[in-house]
Formats: structure tokens, C-alpha cells, sequence
DNA sequence: TCTGGGGTCCTAGGACCC
DNA sequence: TCTGGGGTCCTAGGACCC
């Protein structure tokens, strides 16, 4: 019954601490021990992405909305960010971590899991002397503080990695999952948020014990399918799947490709709402042709001024990567919207989904009809590669920017 | 005093088809 | 002339993650 590979996996959960605080803090030690938050502009509707530990002691958590952090910490020091720089150190990490495995998955800018089984023999080490070399490597290499969880599956090294913040190493022998998971709070499981764990609560399950408690059958019948994997993740069953990462692009199983913007004060204005539409329709365009990628279907995000937020997609008749596709089917699921209220409009999303690869040759006669607007957009594109993405707009977009 | 932006996955109802 | 029923696609919304 028990898959026999499943039993002596050795999964890490590398996971890098305050990420975007702490290269800031690289750049500028003189940052160091301070509260620092990268995010958002906090006179405006910005939120925190990352703050440092300083920061943290203040109740300022990431996805605070940057006032509120500002408020619980006025003396904080507010950086913007330097994604660019961000992602230069992201690649520099994982080409470590490359050096002690191929088996490698990529999760987030900042998290990747490890696939360390058989590699005690290569490297003439046991997985926790590993560890430690990865730390030490990542440590000695970057100047980035990491924390480290090993266990037998993901989610066991994933908590143990986040119990070892800041800057440490926690390793969970096997057999000893459930023991280690049972003390803490559901919360802490990946997967459970504030929405399901009220959900929990309700049923009196408040630990990760009480959750194991449970027969994931009986749990499927209150909780669905959810509450039958959360409840046997919490027994420490859990697959130690690694998917490897292909380059840095990462793998083109890319589900959907969206942009969306919220204004710095809601408006009314029809004129600027579609200029935004034709703004975003492009830059979702843009990167769909540089993945070689096509979709099927068209989605628009509203959200109006008190929250509440509506999606409209359309399924296409027939793939594609024209911008002008994306264009007129988001326009065409607007107007109805921008008819039926009048309460004014913070943000504006455009999407596409359903990704597969740009077929070699498309249909010859899609192609000979759309092969002047293609061309355009191609076109486009390599202004902005040269002179960024500003540079070559539709008319209809420029109005986005306005105001 | 409010609540970013980029994603993933799941659910549920209705249409449509066999 | 009653209420089958399963499979798949489409659409809307929502929880969650970083």
C-alpha cells in the first residue's frame, strides 16, 4: 500500500529570511538592526512585501497595508524595492543549491525544495551535514540569512523551516513527523488560512493533533477534499515529490498570465477605464508572445470602491497571442459592467488562461488575416525590449497614464 | 484606516450531449 | 407527460501562497 520510495525520502525546504529586507540591508549596511519595510508607498495603497525583523517586533507583517505599518511603526524606514537586484540574488542562490542536487524546484523567489535522497553517498556526508553546507554556502557566498528544514516530505521540512527562523536549521528524523507537527497550531499548516482554520476551530481542531486525529474520510464528508489532504498531511503522510525546475525562465507550465492595476484614487471615468483595459491588454499581450505561448480565454477583473470585485472571462473560438483579441473581448465584457453601476472603480485586471505552446505554424488563413496587427505588436515588442515598455503604446492606452 | 500584484487550485451550477 | 444520469465545457467566485 505504502509507496516504498515514499519512506526514506529526504526533502530540504530552503527558505530565505526577510528576502528583499535583507539584500536591501546588503546594499546598505548601515540598514542593519533597523525597522526596515520594503512595500508599498505607506501615504498610499501600498502594502508591505517584506519587513525586517526590527520592523516585525512592531506587529508589521507582510500584506499590511504600508499606513497601517507605518502607524504601528513610525520610525520604519520605507524602500520601494529593487526587484531587478532581487532576482539577481534569487538566481545566485538557486545556482547553489544546483551544485548539492539537480533535483531542485523552484517555488517562489525566495523558497525552493530540495530533493536530498542518495545524495549522502555523493557528497560523503549525512543529510544534516548537507544542510549545514548549504547554509554555510549560501551564508559565505551571499551574505543572505536562510533558514533550513529537512524532513521526509514537504510539508514537514516546510514547517521545520519556518520554525528555524530566523537564520537556522531544524531537522526532523523520520518517524518523528507527527510528533513534531502535533503541538502547533493549524495555522501553521500550508494551506490552512484564516478562512478554513475559523472552519477548524468550529469543529474544535485548534492543533495540528487534533487534526491528525481525525480519519480523512470523516473529514472529506465536513470538508471536502481539503479537509481529507490537510488531515492526512497532518499525520505526517505526505508526498515527497520534487518537481525539477527547468532554466531560469522556469517551466512553460505556466497556467494564465495577467496584469492588473489599482488606481491611486478610484475613478468614474469610462474613458480611463478602457484606456486601462487597452493598457494592460498589451503588457499581458506582450508577455504571452515572449513565453510562445498562446490562450483560449479572456478574463476581466474589476474591483470596485467599497472591495467587492467582479471577474467576467470568455472562452475565444480559437487560441491565439494577439493583443487586439485580448483587447476587443475584455471591451466587450467592460461595457456591460461600467452599464450596470455607477460606484466608481479602484482596480482593473485583464487576464488570459489556458496556456499551451505557439504552434510551429498557425492556421494559414488566421495568419494571412491577423498577419498586419501581429506584425504591429512584434513589432512593438522590440521597441520595448530596446527603450522598455512605455515606449511603444496604442493610442487608445496613453490615457491610462494620464491623471 | 483600510486592504498590491502575480499566481495556483478548487467548487459549483448550468448548458449541452450521448 | 413528469422526475434518468454521467461526462465535459464554460463561467463566477473564493481560498490560499509568496
Amino acid at each position: 500500500m505504502e509507496p516504498p520510495q515514499t519512506r526514506n525520502k529526504i526533502i530540504a525546504h530552503v527558505d530565505l529570511d526577510a528576502f528583499f529586507v535583507s539584500v536591501e540591508e546588503l546594499l546598505n549596511p548601515s540598514l542593519r538592526g533597523k525597522p526596515v519595510i520594503v512595500g508599498g508607498d505607506p501615504s498610499g495603497r501600498g502594502v508591505v512585501s517584506a519587513a525586517s525583523y526590527a520592523a516585525r517586533k512592531f506587529g508589521v507583517h507582510s500584506g499590511m497595508p504600508s499606513s497601517q505599518a507605518r502607524r504601528l511603526c513610525p520610525r520604519a524606514i520605507f524602500l520601494r524595492g529593487s526587484h531587478g537586484i532581487y532576482s539577481q540574488y534569487s538566481h545566485q542562490v538557486m545556482e547553489i543549491l544546483g551544485r548539492f542536487t539537480p533535483a531542485v524546484e523552484q517555488v517562489s523567489v525566495d523558497e525552493a525544495y530540495l530533493d536530498l535522497t542518495g545524495c549522502q553517498r555523493l557528497h560523503k556526508a549525512g543529510a544534516v551535514e548537507i544542510a549545514q553546507k548549504i547554509h554555510h554556502a549560501i551564508q559565505a557566498e551571499t551574505g543572505l540569512p536562510a533558514s533550513i528544514g529537512v524532513g521526509a516530505g514537504r510539508i514537514v521540512a516546510k514547517i521545520a523551516a519556518n520554525s528555524a527562523k530566523p537564520n537556522g536549521m531544524m531537522v526532523i528524523n523520520p518517524g518523528r513527523e507527527a510528533a513534531f507537527l502535533a503541538p502547533l497550531p493549524i495555522g501553521r499548516m500550508p494551506g490552512i488560512g484564516p478562512v478554513s482554520q475559523r472552519e477548524y476551530m468550529k469543529l474544535g481542531i485548534r492543533k495540528i493533533g487534533d487534526l491528525s486525529q481525525f480519519e480523512p474520510e470523516l473529514l472529506r464528508q465536513v470538508l471536502g477534499n481539503h479537509g481529507a489532504a490537510m488531515a492526512r498531511r497532518a499525520k505526517g503522510e505526505d508526498e515527497g515529490h520534487v518537481e525539477f525546475s527547468a532554466g531560469a525562465e522556469g517551466r512553460s507550465g505556466l497556467q494564465s498570465v495577467s496584469r492588473e492595476v489599482t488606481y491611486s484614487t478610484d475613478t468614474g471615468d469610462p474613458e480611463r477605464i478602457r484606456a486601462t483595459v487597452s493598457y494592460l491588454s498589451e503588457s499581458v499581450g506582450r508577455r504571452v508572445r515572449r513565453a510562445g505561448l498562446v490562450f483560449d480565454t479572456v478574463t476581466l477583473k474589476l474591483r470596485r470602491a467599497s472591495f467587492s470585485t467582479v471577474t467576467r472571462s470568455r472562452a475565444l473560438p480559437k487560441a491565439g497571442d494577439d493583443t487586439s483579441v485580448i483587447y476587443r473581448t475584455a471591451c466587450g465584457m467592460l461595457e456591460p459592467l461600467l452599464a450596470g453601476s455607477r460606484e466608481r472603480v479602484r482596480l482593473v485586471g485583464v487576464g488570459v488562461r489556458a496556456m499551451e505552446k505557439r504552434p510551429e505554424q498557425m492556421d494559414l488563413f488566421l495568419m494571412q488575416r491577423e498577419a498586419r496587427m501581429e506584425a504591429l505588436h512584434r513589432s512593438m515588442d522590440r521597441a520595448r525590449d530596446k527603450y522598455g515598455f512605455e515606449s511603444a503604446l496604442m493610442a487608445r492606452s496613453i490615457l491610462h497614464g494620464r491623471g
